[in-house]
DNA sequence: TGAATAGTGTCTATGAGACAGTATGTA
DNA sequence: TACATACTGTCTCATAGACACTATTCA
């Protein structure tokens, strides 16, 4: 009996993971992911969202870090949340071997037009409703993870305070709601939406701040609250 | 130039993939979940969640209905709900080599007790509450898996229909109430609670049936409606 | 008949939505 | 002053919770 470096069966199968990036904006009152275009095969030229390969001694969140550096050139510091959404491991996901793929969520306040990241391949920020709309189809799965992403995302905002991790650390109500309007597609009336975002606790913190420069009455600013859930939520309208 | 067989870098770093699973199942009002006694180092006689590695040619998905009814017994037909909860991919969480584990979130109405099930390990139905009090804990990383397990569940009942995969096929409003008591942990109104499950599309819908025998007026009986959200919600009394 | 559980009625408080009205800035 | 946006007041309707009440069974 000889000894192994590894106590791990050496029959167990081993693969290849790599994480994939859900990387969401608003811009100009749409929800928008970052894609990048392949170059290389497979699905060569397709958009497709940007990741990589997991590497040795590096954890899965680790890697989601230095890949969104690496892809989007956004400091850590810059991304207002990020979180894991699922994985896909699917067996002909990908075409040369089977690959396990984590898939992240990032929210990304002002994400800044990429111009080719860390590699030189090209990149853009696409609103998501021009991608289901003219149906483009994104190299590997990753139409699928997309769209798990932009639904929880949307879910999360009816329960959570995450439409804030879209602003700016200082924000006005009118901001906030521009998100929910551009996620979840709707118009919601700006009286009702200031009083049930003030009203619920934990969700905004005021400042002694107001905006200046704009047309009309400055409005107020806000930052973040400390509630990690809405109680009671902000429900969108009814789906029938 | 020589062809590879893949036409993945040699050098991408290859790892065990397992999947762990968190089968719930309510017993005398309390929500419990299936544990195994490891009978192998390392973690040699601790309590763990059933799992496995994946294997060649396998998906997560048939990797974790695999082991769920090798693990318990239990056919798929059985099964209420299977769902990914989500990986884990720490570093250090298997002391042997680098491990990533997709966890699986099962309910199982009417969870036999494992009699030791393929392999002859000791099995058990623990409450959670237990293993919660007596501060359980579980091998490698599983008290983690299994407390977010439990939180989602306890999230999903809310807004979603799933309260009825811990129940028969047919079932009375008492038997439903009693999965929210238990995966929450209070007591509900029977009336209200009532009026408000008969009264959201989509939650159950009506037999002819009626229970016969107990005390009391009979019950009617329902199954499970076709509706994928509750809305509104059926939210958990204010966390103050 | 009484006990027990199923299910309905009803009252109240709270919150959402519609929308009018007031506040406070710029052109 | 006109206008634009911020914010508040108020009315109505829907729903949750408390709990009284009725319905239907078994012992």
């Amino acid at each position: 009996m000889t000894i192994n470096k590894s106590a791990i069966n050496d029959l167990i199968h081993r693969m290849p993971v790599a994480v994939d990036l859900i990387i969401l904006t608003v811009q100009q009152s749409q929800l928008c992911a970052l894609l990048i275009r392949r170059g290389i095969k497979p699905f060569l030229g397709q958009w497709a969202l940007p990741g990589g390969f997991v590497r040795e001694g590096e954890s899965l969140e680790s890697a989601a870090w230095r890949e969104l550096e690496e892809e989007t050139g956004v400091k850590p510091a810059k991304v207002g949340h990020m979180e894991q959404l699922g994985t896909f491991g699917a067996l002909k996901r990908d075409p040369r071997e089977r690959v396990i793929s984590v898939a992240y969520l990032a929210f990304v306040p002002n994400l800044p037009c990429p111009k080719a990241g860390g590699d030189a391949h090209e990149a853009c920020i696409m609103p998501i409703a021009q991608i289901e709309s003219e149906l483009k189809k994104l190299a590997f799965d990753h139409t699928d993870i997309l769209q798990q992403g932009v639904e929880r995302t949307r879910a999360k905002l009816e329960y959570t305070p995450l439409a804030t991790r879209f602003c700016p650390a200082k924000f006005t109500i009118q901001e906030l709601r521009a998100v929910y309007e551009a996620v979840w597609g709707i118009d919601l009336d700006p009286a009702n939406f200031h009083r049930k975002v003030t009203k619920t606790i934990g969700f905004v913190e005021p400042t002694q701040e107001a905006v200046q420069g704009g047309s009309g009455r400055p409005a107020a600013v806000f930052v973040k609250g400390q509630a990690a859930v809405l109680y009671p939520p902000l429900l969108r309208v009814e789906r029938s």
